[in-house]
DNA sequence: TCCGATGTTTAGGTATACCTAATAAATAGG
DNA sequence: CCTATTTATTAGGTATACCTAAACATCGGA
């Protein structure tokens, strides 16, 4: 068999896998589906059967499947894919902070390097960030020992009451919408007003003092997520 | 076929090859056998001759390789070693003085991460070292254009004379062998006295102050490298 | 409830990078 | 100079992670 290159024992892929089935899944965890895989990572349907199947039947399962019923991650596999996100957002933000990467371009990086580090590098970045708690989009970073800190962020796409809000991250893996984004204000920690609508309606957004109205679609594309504010 | 991960164009375990042949041919770039490659690389001899008719036969070959007469690297060849080397060496002394890394484990993080940085990763570190031109063991970290620094370093086991040298560089592949080393004094920039002796004598050394006998076979296996220094 | 659309799995195949065993070429000793 | 040994190559096989095409479940609507 060819040699590991990993620090750890699984693989490139296989990571990959994981993490795919831990952000679709969601917290609740729910059941993913081939499809929604297949799509996440642009194999075909049949590629993600045989890997889940492998996956389910190793020494330590991975995860959870059952034949059309979709995987969950077992806890072995959520402490790797946990690990794995948590690689990818130490990485980003070293690359940002310390590396003075454009953020625009520290997703890229991480999506190769959080496979390969070591837990000694993982530490020593961590160390030389102080610690962080959430990465350059916003999003928090997994513990050490593998715990999720608790979100109490929403997808802007969900809210219909409206009202004040704080934006908490916004998704990385489209780099131009990402910089546009960015650009036009909406971006992690930037305030933001919405005014009630229904599913179908526009959105309309204020960001500081303009009002403009906002294209719900993109919204639904980059995956932003806001925390609620608490007028004071 | 297979998602490439690289942040270039080829694989891992080209790289290795090419980074093999770089270092068994020597700054004059002889031609490398078989059986040379197969024992640095832990790989079958006939697994060697399979990937080097691959890469002679490539639409760009990265190296120009006889049936029966070894294997040199064509330019193209040359230039990837040399990128690998140098993001090998450059990683090393970011791990050593950015990441605070004790020396005896950057080689290892190196080996796997050499193949995976950007170009953007490898000018970032190289900015923040101050672009260094030696790494933490003494090696020459070659340019970005390719180009390896002129060593006018010997191996301390090909000296036969006598006389005063500093150490150059002390090879790095095993991580015990390092230490132990470094321990008694033998590292880069250290000052030593070689007594005259002939090919099978036990070697004397003096360092510092203290002269002691000086086992040849460790030095061997560690492809000390050192330089002659101008008694003034 | 049955039936077709959709989604999923099985079957069979490709490329990469390894392996072992058998064969062939080169080299060195008598 | 010819054979014996060493070195290199060919032939055939494995595991991983993909693929396409064909078969088979599941589910929603008439």
């Amino acid at each position: 068999m060819p040699a590991r290159r990993q620090a750890n024992g699984s693989s490139e892929s296989i990571d990959n896998y994981l993490k795919a089935i831990l952000t679709l899944g969601g917290p609740q965890e729910i059941r993913v589906t081939s499809t929604a895989l297949a799509e996440r990572l642009s194999v075909a349907p049949a590629s993600i059967t045989n890997m889940l199947q492998k996956l389910a039947a190793a020494e330590r399962p991975l995860v959870e499947y059952e034949r059309h019923r979709g995987v969950r991650l077992s806890s072995a596999g959520k402490k790797r894919a946990l690990e794995v996100v948590r690689h990818h957002r130490l990485i980003e933000t070293f690359l940002y902070q310390v590396l003075d990467y454009p953020i625009e371009e520290v997703h890229e990086e991480a999506e190769r390097l959080e496979h390969f580090i070591s837990e000694r590098f993982e530490e020593r970045i961590a160390a030389k960030l102080g610690h962080p708690q959430i990465d350059p989009h916003g999003h928090f970073i997994p513990t050490m020992e593998g715990h999720m800190p608790q979100q109490a962020s929403i997808r802007l796409t969900e809210v219909l009451a409206g009202g004040t809000f704080v934006i908490h991250s916004v998704d990385d893996r489209d780099a131009r919408t990402l910089r546009e984004l960015e650009a036009n204000g909406i971006k992690p920690g930037a305030k933001l007003k919405l005014k009630p609508r229904t599913p179908t309606e526009a959105c309309s957004v204020n960001i500081g003092r303009s009002a403009k109205p906002f294209d719900l679609s993109r919204a639904m594309a980059a995956d932003i997520r806001i925390v609620p504010v608490e007028k004071n």
